[in-house]
DNA sequence: GTATTTTTCCTAACAGCGTTAGCAAAGGTA
DNA sequence: TACCTTTGCTAACGCTGTTAGGAAAAATAC
């Protein structure tokens, strides 16, 4: 009885045209723009067909969504494997993901929910600029106090941001597990200070 | 001649009602689901009548886009304005704009593109917990290094974890502007060792 | 005060979306 | 050959952003 097996080969070749094909609409179009009538166009079936394979839209992107951390560990355990010193391996690691962002803009898009609409020219809008800008004449008084001259401003305001903004996503997209009764306000407090000590010990050396 | 005052106070009305419903939707469904039909629903008037007002849909999330930055750049001003010494001006801004993301989710959200469909129980998605059990694994290593007893190697993964979500993210949206004939990736690199170096410094006491 | 022009605002449509009900045809079974 | 199951389609529902075109109201001109 060969049938069932070669029906199942076959229902599996339809989800994986499913998969190619959407993947291959998102990296064309933004997966913004990913629609199912587009996906069963491209796999020439009708539209329920696609829905024999997948509850709804959402279920496809979230196989995408699983990919690209199943992809990003891959890549960080890689970097992690070329260096034995374990300082060099977060280093590497640091490094890996940050070229698993850049190499990937659609499996990070997918994975953290950026891609808002008009936010391509986000650095340009003039409220954005003029908050940035707070924190940039705050830092210059700070590196000016602590005699450091190497010190660049911009670059600090924009590790400052950066940190203080991954933080914060991080934390409303998936807030901390509370451990040991601690409880998640706490958490973030401590997550907080940590940051800031940090921080402000690299700005005056 | 105060008819054509008149009229003018009358299409700002119509105006800031639009723009006042909008809210309100957002505030209650989210601006996922806020749509045009809803607003002329609630301003009592027909759907084309908002597109007197405003070119397209984006056009009004630009305002509130705006909007956002405009409060977050008032609070991190204030908060500037609670402390005299530098080095607390810049903890009062971590606080201030921590403070802002939480209690402004939906401007945040409008602001740095989160809210993706299925991103609540992002947390519980296990290629996320395996990937983020590469870098734990790390920075247990490195801790048990450094003799630094006090460490809690959880919270570090989270700041880690954070920050560079943090830089590439920001990167992503905006990246940073060429400046003294530095390149952005020479740029992009100065702000991971930069990160990368502190962090270190962080973890090992 | 009536006629004309401008402004205001609505109905109705187009093209797209996610999703589902129901039916025809093809495939496998007896 | 007759029956049943699976497969995959058409067509629809109710939503979306956006726009064309016309009716009614308001302002202006005579």
């Amino acid at each position: 009885m060969g049938i069932a097996e070669r029906k199942e080969r076959q229902k599996k070749e339809v989800r994986d045209s499913i998969l190619q094909s959407a993947w291959q609409l998102v990296n064309e179009e933004g997966w913004q723009n990913l629609s199912i009538r587009k996906i069963a166009d491209a796999i020439e079936y009708s539209v329920p067909v696609v829905y024999d394979h997948f509850e709804n839209k959402e279920a496809i992107l979230t196989v995408f969504n699983r990919r690209g951390f199943q992809l990003l560990g891959d890549e960080l355990r890689a970097a992690k494997g070329t260096q034995s010193e374990p300082k060099k391996k977060l280093e590497a690691i640091a490094f890996a993901y940050w070229d698993f962002a850049f190499r990937h803009k659609e499996y990070y898009q997918l994975m953290f929910g950026l891609g808002m609409p008009g936010c391509e020219e986000l650095a340009k809008v003039p409220e954005l600029v003029a908050f940035i800008e707070v924190i940039g004449s705050v830092i210059s008084q700070v590196v000016a106090e602590g005699n450091n001259r190497s010190a660049d401003v911009q670059l600090k305001v924009r590790s400052f941001w950066s940190t203080i903004h991954g933080l914060v996503s991080i934390n409303l997209l998936a807030p901390p597990s509370t451990h040991e009764g601690v409880s998640m306000d706490q958490m973030n407090k401590m997550i907080l200070n940590d940051f800031i000590m940090g921080f402000l010990k690299g700005l005056t050396e």
